[in-house]
DNA sequence: CTGGCTATCTATAAACC
DNA sequence: TGGTTTATAGATAGCCA
């Protein structure tokens, strides 16, 4: 309703977005307190911000108070029937939850996979650095490395046997074994970030993430 | 926006009334799906027909709508394009590692949105057994709550000022001020779980799933 | 009562400060 | 960054089949 037709699409200009969030917004309260009026019925709108904004604060319609009202609405509905539903929608919420969570673990791995990338990149990027610093103390390296992909890994919780613990276990090994310093040292690191490294350059080409995802068994 | 303006009150004829509920209660979906996609933002709406009517089913968005939401949104990724022109695998890893983090805060607050809903679900289904069960103890059920409630919202930590925050202070201002027993309070945590019953209500009466639903793999 | 069908009224995309 | 203006796209009131 503007002087352009809209696409219907994620708006990926910041400043536009955000205008058009906030005009929208407020035309949509109109709206549904519009309708709530002429048709004198119970309605309620919760929108929430952009996720990135620090504000998490929702716009909320109608007030908090009345908003209560409306849930509840929810009370006087029929014993029986209220019942049926919401047995419904729980047996629906537990699959929804343990779907979600089930997700929630796989996208924690991988964004873990990719900080692991992305510091081998760093490491090899800066490599030709340390190569000009004649690296004595390519042991301290090892143990930086070490370190640092436990800080990485160590963020999250269950992860039992994940894949990805295996880099820290091989890292642990070399340094506590005192290995020979140097580019083989540095070469060994790399190796073992050279999974995650190629388990990305493929998303990275891959234009919409189909199927073709890269499942456990391809590490190590 | 029709032949004549309208006022903005009660439309006191039956049919007229009915018909523009109707009507207006599918622009208002409309709008609201629109905004979700248009800025990627979360967003509920909840309407109740007119309290007189049978059908006490509130229509509700998302549901049917936010399957078409996500895999709009899927193919509007320009940002694709963006990643293929990179030159530079370092940027591009950082950008996923960002954009697969703020994914991860999405879901994880979405999964605690759910689980909070589940527990809702769950209360209000147990309360005719308490209300048979003359509930002198209805303190040691908003007690519970408060607690189950913090543990499911304190798993996480980043939800600085989330709404869901909000239960916890209202059932804690419950309980610390030793309101009355029994259906008030029942009542009162009732409502105050509401917006997330609502919020998933919807979802878990989806209308026939259509064949454009997209599967977990596809969430982007 | 369910569906179209305009004529109009609104919301709002761009443009401009 | 945040209001104001303007031209248009979109929503819908009143009607009719």
């Amino acid at each position: 309703m503007g002087r352009k037709k809209v696409k219907l699409a994620w708006i990926t200009n910041d400043a536009t977005r955000r205008t058009t969030f906030e005009k929208r917004k407020k035309g949509l309260v109109k709206k549904v307190s519009e309708l709530a009026t002429l048709c004198g019925v119970e309605a309620c709108l919760v929108v929430y911000g952009p996720q990135d904004a620090a504000e998490a604060e929702p716009e909320v319609w109608p007030s908090p108070a009345e908003t209560a009202r409306v849930a509840t609405r929810f009370n006087s509905m029929p014993e029986m029937y209220r019942w049926r539903k919401m047995t419904d929608q729980e047996d629906f919420l537990r699959q929804r939850v343990a779907k979600l969570q089930d997700q929630l673990r796989r996208q924690d791995r991988e964004s873990r996979e990719l900080e692991v990338s992305l510091f081998a990149h760093e490491i090899m990027a800066g490599g030709r650095i340390l190569d000009d610093a004649d690296l004595n103390d390519a042991m301290g390296l090892v143990q930086m490395i070490d370190m640092k992909l436990k800080l990485i890994l160590s963020r999250s919780v269950s992860l039992p046997k994940s894949k990805l613990q295996k880099p820290i276990d091989l890292l642990a090994a070399d340094a506590d074994h005192d290995l020979p310093h140097g580019a083989g040292q540095r070469l060994g690191v790399l190796g073992v970030c050279g999974v995650a490294v190629r388990g990305v350059a493929n998303r990275g080409v891959a234009e919409g993430s189909r199927s073709d995802r890269v499942s456990d068994e391809e590490w190590s």
